[in-house]
RNA sequence: GGGCCGGUAGCUCAGUCGGUAGAGCAUUUGACUUUUAAUCAAAGGGUCGCGGGUUCGAGUCCCGCCCGGCUCACCA
């Protein structure tokens, strides 16, 4: 219910209104006024002749004895952002799409029905304008306006102009406050866009070809964690989100698409942190006849070029550090925990007994893992490929011809976080049998995130999956480190929170409404 | 889930030792025909996250809960 039904037996006729109910009811009645001038308080199509942005790139080189010689007439529009009336004349800021430009109302130069709307626009309207360019005694490009439109009207306060939005909460939960208020959260949404656009014009240029897999799956796989159960109600069966579109993919190389890519969503069930989203993005790419040598060449180019298309350099400023995707050091796993380890005997990482004694783990090449887990991966801040990985934590890649304790595979990490992961996927179906065989035993002995059997992707293996590497790219992280991001909420539009309740805002439209008869 | 921090006007934030709840922006009214976070004058606007408790008296102290942030654990 509303505040002022609780207030209003206070008092008898007109209740008092709080503020938030006196700016909205302000705003609503100015609709009627607005309405009374002849416009219409939500607008249809309005033609521009230019873009905000555009008027910036082509006239900001031109100086105001040009502009007045040849007058330049515009037609633009966008949302007011500041308005500074001055008596019988005043400005305004429009931005459009992220650009900014000034406009001047002069009561000489409008309609007088004009600078009425003038008179009546608030913060956060959204209006067009018919006028003319011109330049400011202080040389500012600006909009002399001959002719007003109004199109779209705002019934809620806009967040304050200098600060913006802070909270947090705010940010997330009103995403479009947080980017019409915040040039660097929107400057962040672009970036990502940019980042997506440069993986798949890469991809595409080596002849990858986009698929999307189910998101819905009777059976999850493709990577350890836990899943998100939902149901369908007519077939009534329990499906899962999935968490990685691995298998599937795979399938697709033994069907013959040799190259394909899917960039989506992966669900896991897992905590939140500032590196974690319950949904979160993945870049999954599968090439035949290569292996994680090859994938390494790849992954290499890939990322320069990412970080180059998204900021210019293949140097980018994270935090304190300058992370240069332009020279990716490369290093195994037991040359990284030899080169972390800070106790006070130098490590044994190829000795079983060296590694058993300093992890609780039950085997050597888990607890390998572990150690390189707890000493290195904080310390990989430049972008650094670790490879050879033991066979234990990796059910689905291909051991190596020489030393089968280890797999061909390899992740790679950045500012102390993993942001891919690659192997030469294994593709004898005996010993994917063996392996699944081995994950329902970790899963009966109580491992939730132990891999699950799937027969159609053995069988789809048994029809022959040529030799093949495969990736997964986090794009949520990829995009922290290509932004100066810290949380991973930063770079998602939409991050997971609590629901917040009741708004209230439908109950007081929907008294407004009824009060107007 | 644990620890720490936070929630006060639409927004950004103060609020001392427990003693009548404040500022800036926004809003309203007035002045102002090239302003730049426009300026000047005045006014209105509060469920101090929610619920208990202590107290003559609670934004402030205590307990519980809700929401968020950071961090640890788990994970990518």
């Amino acid at each position: 219910m509303g505040h002022y039904n609780k207030k209003s037996h206070h008092s008898t006729g007109a209740f008092p209104l709080s503020l938030e109910d006196d700016l909205l009811r302000q705003r609503h009645d100015r609709i009627r006024e607005i309405e009374a001038l002849g416009f219409r308080p939500y607008g249809h199509r309005f033609d521009f002749s230019h873009s905000l942005a555009t008027v910036l790139a082509e006239y900001t080189p031109v100086e105001a004895a040009q502009l007045d010689a040849n007058r330049v007439p515009v037609k633009v529009c966008g949302r007011l952002r500041t308005i500074r009336r001055m008596g019988k004349a005043g400005f305004a800021h429009l931005t459009q799409d992220g650009a900014q430009l000034q406009i001047y109302v002069k009561k000489d130069l409008v309609s007088e029905t004009d600078w009425k709307l003038w008179e009546l626009i608030d913060l956060g309207d959204i209006v067009g304008a018919d006028g003319y360019l011109f330049r400011t005694r202080t040389g500012e490009l600006s909009v002399h306006v001959e002719k007003l439109y109004f199109l779209a009207k705002t019934l809620l306060t806009m967040p304050e102009k200098f600060h913006g939005i802070e909270d947090v909460e705010l940010r997330y939960r009103q995403r479009y406050l947080d980017l019409i208020a915040s040039p660097e959260s929107r400057a962040v949404f672009v970036a990502r866009a940019r980042i997506v656009a440069s993986l798949r014009r890469q991809l595409e240029s080596r002849g990858f070809i986009e698929v999307e897999t189910p998101m819905m799956q009777p059976l999850y796989g493709g990577a350890a964690a836990r899943p998100f159960v939902t149901h369908h109600n007519t077939l009534d069966i329990d499906l899962y989100l999935r968490i990685a579109p691995e298998l599937y993919l795979k399938r697709l190389v033994v069907g013959g698409l040799d190259r394909v890519y899917e960039i989506n969503r992966n669900f896991r069930n897992e905590g939140v942190s500032t590196q974690h989203n319950p949904e979160f993005t993945m870049l999954e790419f599968y090439q035949a006849y290569t292996d994680y040598h090859g994938l390494m060449d790849f992954t290499c180019e890939l990322l320069k070029q990412v970080a180059i298309d998204a900021t210019g350099s293949a140097a980018v400023q994270y935090g304190d550090d300058t992370l240069d995707f332009g020279n990716i050091r490369r290093l195994s796993m037991r040359e990284a925990v030899r080169e972390f380890w800070t106790g006070p005997e130098p490590a044994r990482p190829d000795d079983a007994a060296w590694l058993l004694a300093n992890s609780h783990k039950a085997t050597a090449g888990e607890a390998l893992t572990d150690i390189f887990e707890r000493v290195g991966e904080d310390k990989l801040i430049q972008p650094t490929i670790i490879y050879e990985y033991p066979v234990e934590t990796s059910p689905l890649s291909k051991q190596n011809p020489d030393n089968p304790a280890f797999v061909d595979r390899f992740e790679i990490y950045a500012a102390g976080m993993e942001i891919g992961n690659a192997y030469t996927e294994l593709n004898d179906p005996q010993e994917q049998r063996r392996r699944f065989e081995m994950q329902l035993g970790m899963r009966e002995r109580g491992d939730e995130e132990a891999h699950q059997m799937d027969e159609d992707y053995i069988r789809a293996m048994s029809y022959g999956l040529p030799p093949t590497g495969g990736e997964g790219i986090g794009i949520d992280r990829l995009t922290m480190l290509l932004t100066n991001s810290k949380s991973i909420r930063d770079v998602i539009l939409f991050p997971l929170l609590r629901p917040e309740g009741d708004i209230g805002l439908a109950a007081k439209l929907r008294e407004l409404d009824t009060a107007q008869g």
